[in-house]
DNA sequence: CTCGTGACTTTGT
DNA sequence: TACAAAGCCACGA
């Protein structure tokens, strides 16, 4: 069994996946302090390629992560309302226009 | 090796 | 506050 299951670019999203998971609930993180926590440094875009990818089934809190402007990342299909509609259960507030108060909810605390 | 791509971020209007 | 442009980084064609 020698499949690339620990190929470098497997192992940096399993660490992606765990810095997320690291994020309690009732906050949210964004791709770029995610990327630093993991150590990928400007790696923003990896941690949302990982996001992306994530197996159905797999439990990970994705819909904590956001992007810098405190809002909800643009994709296709219903993804976006499905996070959101998570956020608000867990009681994150958002504004008249969609944004949510970094200042207020992002993890670690500023 | 060069290019295009993307759940991103920062900076300049 | 909103949008455009440029910067950034790993991947795959």
């Amino acid at each position: 069994m020698s499949a690339p299951f620990d190929s470098a670019a497997n192992m940096r999203r399993e660490r992606i996946l765990a810095t997320v998971d690291s994020i309690p609930k009732g906050r949210v993180s964004t791709y770029g302090r995610i990327a630093e926590e993991t150590g990928l440094g400007r790696g923003a875009r990896q941690v949302g390629a990982a996001l992306r990818d994530l197996p159905r089934g797999r439990n990970v809190p994705w819909h904590r992560v956001v992007n810098a402007a405190g809002q909800i990342s643009p994709r296709d299909g219903d993804s976006q309302a499905r996070q959101r509609k998570l956020l608000e259960a867990e009681g994150i507030e958002f504004s008249a226009t969609g944004r949510i108060d970094l200042a207020r909810f992002v993890w670690p605390a500023l």
